[in-house]
DNA sequence: AATGAATGAGCCTTCATTCAT
DNA sequence: AATGAATGAAGGCTCATTCAT
């Protein structure tokens, strides 16, 4: 173990830290200084930890995607058919944890980061692939080979457009319509 | 004319420098000076003209609203059917004008910005509210009543998430693949 | 006549602008673009009329002080005795015209000028040493000649401090106090 | 010890130098870069220890009145007599240590704060209470109740007045003078 | 490990001033 | 005469980052 644990409780520390900062701000407009606040240290011990802002910003997003997708192979596990590992994976992208105002607001600071950060770039990649590879297993028993890669990326494209869409409400995030859209989606496409 | 001719140039090319400077970047952290060095004149005559840097932002998103809606008039009024009008707005929003990392990213820093400011957030608000009405409108001759609320909202979220992903690529826009998609998903739900 | 009337109009209005912009701003951080805004004109009208911000408040403050001249000579012109004249120049300093939050401002800032600008501190010299003047010319035929410098002095620096102290209040200012006080003073420096 | 010592130190430092530049300049137009690099340290340690330039004058002018606070006290202390402790307040607010320009143009630049903040303003009043309070005090046994109020109003105008004065001379203060006014004032009041 | 001290760089904004019209 | 356009300079302030303790 390199590192101890009140080495590890500290950096996870800041993680929510800068998750809930930034999910409040809904921005990238938030201070290391306010960060590190929110996890009760000095913003010196954030660089101590990750080096610069850039690295935890990394780091915070690592662990959106870990989180997201520890529940999707949570959920996968529990779901006997294709089809409702399909809605599995529609149920962990729109539960409560992921589709709230902060957390979306996280989620589409780092698709813009992408544009400008490698590292950033590669691992949104690597989640969409994953995703991406996720539906296409589910889909293979219930369309026409031909038509699963379209039908995987139309399904991504619809998630991450109902994320999108919902930080312009005022209220809290309607979970049930965005469910029912993109389950919509998938009846039309698998019995198309 | 209430402005003179010069003074409107100007402000139009601070916001096409605004635009060009954001697209560039990728990210909102683009400062006042690089924009009005980018449109060759000092920072402090971009704020005599839109008196902060909010209100030079606001300014150029309204702007990217307006070139889109124009862009969607014109088209529109070109297509004979519904159906046609429809395809017509796809076109729009993936027109080689707009579906470009620039813009893509200028649209994708103008949601995120809706969540902290109420201006930009009723503006953005407009805009759907608009293309909504639109995608309703043609959809009414298409499918019954009661599935035109959700197909529009679907369409609508379609199209954005499709504009976030475009995001990740590391080459150019595949504007085919996007109309391909969202033309798909309308015919599914059309024929449904 | 070198100026045309409309010059000097212009001149005057912005001359009282700065008076009411500084008085109201209680500060010499008024811009000129303020004072000109009060004037109803652009700031680069001021530039044309006074060369810069320094020679604007130059005049201003000349102004001030001319304005008070004018009072003290006609009230002096109006009192039969030395000792009725002494109370024209307390009347005078303390009348609402000058003994206003506004215009002891005004006031103190010239005193600090002084401190920094040689042409302001020469005019500023000027006014002291006419008050002084008048003073003594009165005091004359009251007080022996040993003590009238002193007596001058006093009832100029108590005249002076009435003023400072007056920004303090937060109400109106107590014109009966200081006239009370500074003529108690001029009694028992009469009296001894 | 909340503070470490080289905090407190820095602290005095930049408030000292702020008294320093203040003085030199003879005006409110300091900038923070000046009075910190007056101090040897950057303008960002200013706004780390005081948190704004509001706060860094209004720091120094406690300090201000701090330094003659303890002044006053201490030569109260030693002197036996009512007469005698009136003299020493004079001396104290005459002394070299406060009646020199720069420190004059300290003071009636924080009169003149006084009448656009708050905070500038209850501190100054506090110190005006003070000094009535003392001057009150010893006068009570000698001269009647009825005219104490106006005597110690009189003679803290009357410092105030000198020191508003004093800004005018281009040489050194004439403590000399000013005392001798000072104290004549009182003699009179007393007498009378 | 943890922090306060310290800073250089940069940002937004204001302003006095000039100039073309 | 009068103004809007335009700018260079400066100012207050924030921030990521480093360092000594």
């Amino acid at each position: 173990m390199q590192q101890s644990k009140r080495s590890r409780d500290r950096q996870n520390e800041l993680i929510e830290a800068a998750l809930s900062v930034i999910g409040r701000a809904g921005s990238l407009d938030v201070s290391v200084s306010q960060i590190a606040g929110q996890a009760g240290v000095s913003s010196a011990l954030a660089h101590h930890y990750f080096g610069s802002k850039e690295d935890l910003l990394f780091a915070t997003q690592r662990h959106l995607l870990t989180l997201f997708r520890q529940d999707v192979v949570a959920r996968l596990a529990a779901a006997p058919t294709p089809r409702a590992r399909l809605s599995a994976i529609v149920e962990a992208s729109f539960s409560p944890l992921q589709f709230n105002a902060g957390t979306v607001a996280a989620w589409t600071i780092f698709y813009l980061r992408a544009q400008s950060s490698r590292a950033n770039s590669r691992l949104l990649q690597v989640y969409v692939a994953r995703l991406r590879a996720n539906l296409v297993h589910e889909l293979r028993s219930l369309i026409s080979e031909t038509k699963i890669e379209a039908a995987a990326e139309s399904i991504g494209a619809m998630i991450d457009g109902l994320y999108l869409r919902q930080g312009l409400r005022k209220g809290a995030a309607d979970r049930e319509a965005a469910i029912r859209i993109t389950e919509h989606l998938i009846d039309t496409l698998v019995r198309s």
